[in-house]
DNA sequence: CGCTCTCTTGAACAGAATCAAGAACGGTGG
DNA sequence: CCACCGTTCTTGATTCTGTTCAAGAGAGCG
């Protein structure tokens, strides 16, 4: 087959995965993903481990299910929505990644992935093979600890979405997801307060165990309470506060 | 492969710990526990790194939140709940652990643990200081692989909750919870029909996000449709594939 | 421009929560 | 050994939150 168009692009891409860029030394993205925490010396030791980038359209997967586990993932840019699959056809997002942050430590265990990764924009990610990984780690203890703090943060991470599935009402949740979110855009530098959101009610509904109708309605209910503004994808945070009461009501003044 | 361990008589703990027992090597546990699938004399390296044991009466908590994080455990005997407690005074029940499972993965993120463990019988656990799990799995990569397996099982496995807490009624969740259980008892060379529940059930309400009372009715339904036979805390299942249905429905046939 | 996907909103319904009362159990002390 | 107490469990009646069903409005894409 003949390759036509798009010659830019794929020589963009070629040309970063052959250049400096693919460098974690030199990523912007350090203080929040892998290297975080990490000397500047032993940063520059982990460049090697990351040898590929990859493209991923909107729509498409990173990594199915079933597949045989060789790499993480380490999202460089865009987003994506995590997916579970059980034997009875349910199909329950169960979290969502953004840029820094690492995809794919489900298939550690069993050598196989047991999670479906769809992007929800078009996205780029650092390969990390795993086993190069594991040897890097033997040698750099920072490497080791800060993978270590990356599982565990991840397992905290998915505790709190237990509280929340297991003992908050929708309001909650949804201000919960919110909140959220917008503490995730401060942090790679977006506004906190306006963003745009890359999923659909649905998605959201399912990561927060609601019908997209029930996420709808209380994203209603906020906007006429003067907490958000929203619009479709496009949610303005009037009153932080206000929302991060309503995502843990007792929390004693604010 | 069937593996048969045999944990009925763990034998008296107190002999265990001035003695050869507290061993990894010797452990019955240790097909089920840290050093699980890894070499023999992998295994023998490793002796070194339990170095207490310590002993948890009913109702004691083994870590609290808040408190700085120094060792991982392993269940050794007994079994534990353990909890979080939300800003807002919440507290919710994340998981049950029993003989040969690891408690603490939550300190290493942040050095402090966020997680209550709290015995629900008399217990006993290894204490693996985490410094040196971490120096030791520098040098053993059956231990680093391991660790690593441990972690990611620990995700997978909180997934599963996510799951059942977004998307399953209540007679699934206590459905799945009882057949979970059974699991995790006939693994342990224990009867996987018949058992005797550690936890209440607010307890196990808590965890699958449902109040005591539909736990206690859904129990009851399945009792008078003949799924298992209950009196209180003594439980026998009369239909297993019966009870595995009613945990995921759809599962075609059985 | 038309089609589809997504979002919003309303009305009726269902499942689990809440409130309440009594029964069974386990531990304690007489 | 038995009576007593607090805790845990069961069961019923009622309430309420979120779901389901339904219809229409927007937005985005080819």
């Amino acid at each position: 087959m003949q390759v036509t168009i798009d010659v830019t692009r794929h020589t963009d891409a070629s040309c970063a995965s052959r250049d400096l860029a693919v460098r974690c030394t030199n990523c912007n993205l350090r203080e929040l993903c892998l290297p975080q925490g990490m000397a500047q010396d032993e940063v520059q030791k982990i460049n090697g481990l990351v040898t590929t980038r990859r493209r991923v359209k909107k729509g498409e997967s990173l990594q199915h299910a079933g597949e045989p586990f060789k790499s993480l993932y380490a999202v460089r840019s865009g987003s994506f929505k995590t997916c579970i699959a059980t034997e009875d056809g349910r199909d329950q997002v169960t979290g969502f990644k953004m840029s820094g942050e690492i995809i794919g430590l489900d298939g550690i265990g069993t050598n196989s992935h047991i999670i479906d990764v769809i992007a929800l924009e078009d996205s780029e990610v650092c390969a990390i093979p795993f086993s190069r990984l594991e040897e890097v780690s033997r040698e750099i203890a920072g490497l080791q600890k800060q993978f270590h703090r990356i599982m565990s943060r991840e397992i905290v991470g998915e505790q709190g979405v237990m509280v929340l599935l297991g003992s908050m009402r929708a309001e909650e949740r949804v201000a919960t997801f919110l909140v959220n979110l917008s503490r995730r855009f401060r942090a790679r530098g977006y506004s906190a307060t306006e963003f745009h959101l890359r999923m659909t009610r649905e998605e959201i509904g399912s990561y927060l165990g609601l019908k997209l109708e029930t996420v709808s309605r209380v994203m209603s209910r906020f906007h006429d309470v003067g907490l958000i503004k929203i619009n479709q994808k496009h949610v303005l945070i009037l009153n932080p506060e206000g929302l991060q009461e309503a995502a843990s009501p007792s929390t004693a003044g604010h």
